[in-house]
DNA sequence: ATCACAATTACGGTTTCTCGTAAAATCCAA
DNA sequence: TTGGATTTTACGAGAAACCGTAATTGTGAT
């Protein structure tokens, strides 16, 4: 029991104390070859020459955010680290585990970077790890916490789309509104008359129940959207 | 070796890896008694029957947020469950292993909270952790992660008052700014005139480098201050 | 008590933002 | 291609925020 179809995998995790928990319950499976980083960085070039070895990594379990301890990094984040190891390798399992709780960016993993399960770190998460990779092992399906679940059904937030990421981004940077159209002109995004941005931060502001502009972006601060 | 003066250690971490290796860290001290619990309000109550039993802890190591899992939560946050202890067992040690960065609140929990130690959840808390413990047994002296002394050293932030916080918090809640002098009368917040409060939030847009008072709240919002 | 200095408040002109309306451009179906 | 609807842009009046200055109040030292 407790067999997997893994044989090889690379757990990355800044945090020590987590990412000896985590190890340890891999080893409650068994998978020949577990190894552990806390660099993204490092767990790419570990990745890339195992790929290149003929002995690749068949699972990554991944956290999203790393504090920066060095300069010179490259990948600064799990999402940066999943799409190079996704490049290089389309066809490695990647369980992201983290305190990522924003719907925005939950969707966005498993749109844009095609993750297959996300495990929330949770009072209960242990378990629901051990689940994900039982799940991803014996049928390939997808494993989300529920407590996600149920998040991720509440808000649809398909509302917003990168445009207003933008607007919202440069707003929260400080140019002022009627400056905005001559960034939008520049950066070439197509609706870009003081108008229509003046519409645009209208429409967010009734979507997020915002009572003035500063309260729209404490709002897409707190949601995670920025 | 590895002995301590502490007989009942108390652990609050609700995250289940974190809270399993940290007490897998505390066994390798020669501790008794050893607990550990995932809510605050559960901690507290633990917490205070030990005390009236005559049983009490002379030690907590505990983070400081928490997930809000369920309804009807007392304590929400590490500083609350920090100041319902205090107020019960002055002489307690508290230790706070959490991976806030951010200077305003570190400095907060040693001036507002009197905690004894604050480890930083990162690639080597583990050791940190240990580090503490042995220095808070042997001879009571603080530790600070050196990590985290650095980021206290370079920004003084001593700026910032509660005042500001107030006033930063009414703009992010939405209140128009030639609102808040109401809001401050009725808070009994005392320079509350409409010129007080433009002039503070000028201040404070210096003092942040924002552009306008869009950028002020989102700064702010990074730097953790809300 | 009085003076000097700082903090607080008041106020007016200017800029920026807001909101409604309407013209112009674009898109889509018949 | 044409008409109708939607989207984008333009504009002006009113509201809110910004900025400089000045009056008022408060505070501490003598």
């Amino acid at each position: 029991m407790n067999k997997t179809i893994f044989n090889k995998v690379l757990v990355v995790e800044d945090i020590d104390s987590i990412n000896i928990a985590v190890t340890e319950t891999l080893k409650s499976f068994e998978i020949a070859n577990i190894e552990y980083v806390k660099y993204c960085d490092e767990a790419f070039s570990i990745f890339k020459k195992a790929n290149e070895d003929g002995q690749p990594f068949d699972l990554i379990v991944t956290d999203l955010s790393f504090l920066d301890d060095q300069t010179d990094i490259n990948l600064k984040s799990g999402e940066d680290l999943i799409e190079a190891v996704r490049n290089l390798q389309p066809s490695i399992k990647i369980i992201v585990y983290s305190i990522e709780d924003k719907s925005y960016r939950i969707q966005s993993l498993f749109e844009n970077h095609k993750i297959n399960s996300f495990v929330h770190k949770s009072r209960i998460s242990i378990e629901e790890l051990k689940t994900a990779i039982q799940l991803l092992s014996s049928n390939g399906k997808r494993f989300y916490s529920p407590a996600i679940i149920s998040i991720l059904e509440e808000e649809p937030m398909q509302e917003i789309t990168t445009y207003d990421v933008k607007l919202l981004t440069l707003l929260a940077n400080g140019i002022p509104q009627d400056k905005i159209d001559i960034n939008f002109q520049e950066m070439g995004v197509k609706p870009n008359s003081k108008s229509s941005i003046e519409k645009r931060i209208n429409k967010l502001k009734l979507f997020f129940k915002a009572n003035n502009t500063i309260h729209l972006i404490a709002i897409a601060k707190d949601m995670g959207i920025l």
